[in-house]
DNA sequence: GCATTGATGTAAGCAGTGTTCACTTTACAG
DNA sequence: CTGTAAAGTGAACACTGCTTACATCAATGC
């Protein structure tokens, strides 16, 4: 069940692609119980292989993490191109903010593993097999708010300030602090696009 | 060094304040290398004590970080209180949001704690010794709100605003992926307030 | 074709962890 | 003084991350 994607060979001595078959289990694992709940010899068992095997992969299980992170931070890119690609302008603002608070929502404990030190860890990862085929949530967001500004070139502020509206709405839920699709974040939104709308210049 | 303020027994078979000694250890530890690094016996090693000592007064390692979390709860608000309570209107909400901001740059790991499942946690654990001696860092943004605004009943989408924007920096900084005391979080705060103060009401 | 070799797996073991439990030590109420 | 409950010890258990020595396989050069 767990290595459905990259299928491993059947029932060799080998796994065949053992390192994404433990990237995949370990994801589903951090969903399910969380950065500390992650245990490297459980995410093993799972992918039907001994503990010492990880470590032809992964240097230690922090780099585990690490990849797994790199993992969800791609998934919330994913979504986040999905539901912004097609739009322009203040909507495409709109929606980018949204899939970030709807990723926390959805998933909070992946989001907070890819906001953690090992999504930061990750960074030194980034040009994983692919040369990133989506652009970063990050990326979308900064060209996203060049999208509402008459100016080509991104005000920092602005994006500042819609980068902090995004994130603190998404780690609130992800913290638990507001439900998920709490209608507050929605609110927040709401209101600091009276701002960015109001006001494209200083 | 550790055992400071609640002066312990000097060298009795019994500690004097276990409990509160074990708090303020694990505070220290929990901010040098964060909540993963942390660990019951070394805390106990640190209080001068057995392992098993530690479970005379914590059901387990959860709920004494969970104490931890509620002492670096406490921390946050009394800085906020500092930094707030002789300040009016405008200036006392953008210094509770301020504070929000210095404290997750001068203890980002306690700051993560603080919002973490373990902060969570200890929302059960609210009324420690003394009740309340300082509001909640949240009641203070609250009541801060409330005093930029006409209406002495606070709009729950301006707090929401306000709070989405101060815990997003102050996350951002956490989380490393701003600098501590980076200038995008005032330039941030600084937008915002041109929300605040031009539409006091929907 | 076939041995060699390097990559990839296993098995056992180490130190350290959270947690439990039987036990000892202490403070204190009657 | 004495009995009791609170607060500590220390040894054990199962588990963890990690290392090491060894086993197995796939591919390569000859």
């Amino acid at each position: 069940m767990a290595r459905a994607q990259t299928q491993a060979k059947k029932d060799s001595y080998h796994h065949g692609d053992l390192r994404s078959a433990l990237v995949e289990v370990g994801l589903e694992r951090v969903r399910r119980g969380g950065i500390d709940q992650f245990s490297l010899r459980e995410a093993a068992r799972d992918a039907g292989v001994t503990s010492g095997a990880v470590y032809k992969h992964f240097a230690d299980k922090d780099q585990l993490l690490a990849a797994v992170a790199g993992e969800a931070l791609t998934l919330l890119a994913k979504r986040s191109f999905k539901a912004t690609s097609r739009l322009k302008g203040a909507e495409r603002l709109r929606a980018a903010a949204r899939a970030y608070i709807d990723f926390a929502s959805a998933e909070p404990l992946l989001f907070r593993l890819a906001f953690s030190r090992f999504g930061a860890a990750c960074n030194d990862c980034k040009q994983q097999a692919g040369a990133a085929p989506v652009p970063s949530a990050f990326e979308q967001l900064r060209s996203a708010v060049a999208g509402v500004q008459s100016d080509p070139h991104v005000d920092p502020d602005v994006l500042a300030f819609a980068w902090s509206i995004a994130h603190g709405a998404a780690s609130l839920i992800s913290d638990g602090m507001w439900e998920k699709n709490d209608p507050r974040a929605e609110a927040a939104l709401q209101l600091s696009f009276s701002v960015l709308s109001g006001k494209n210049k200083t």
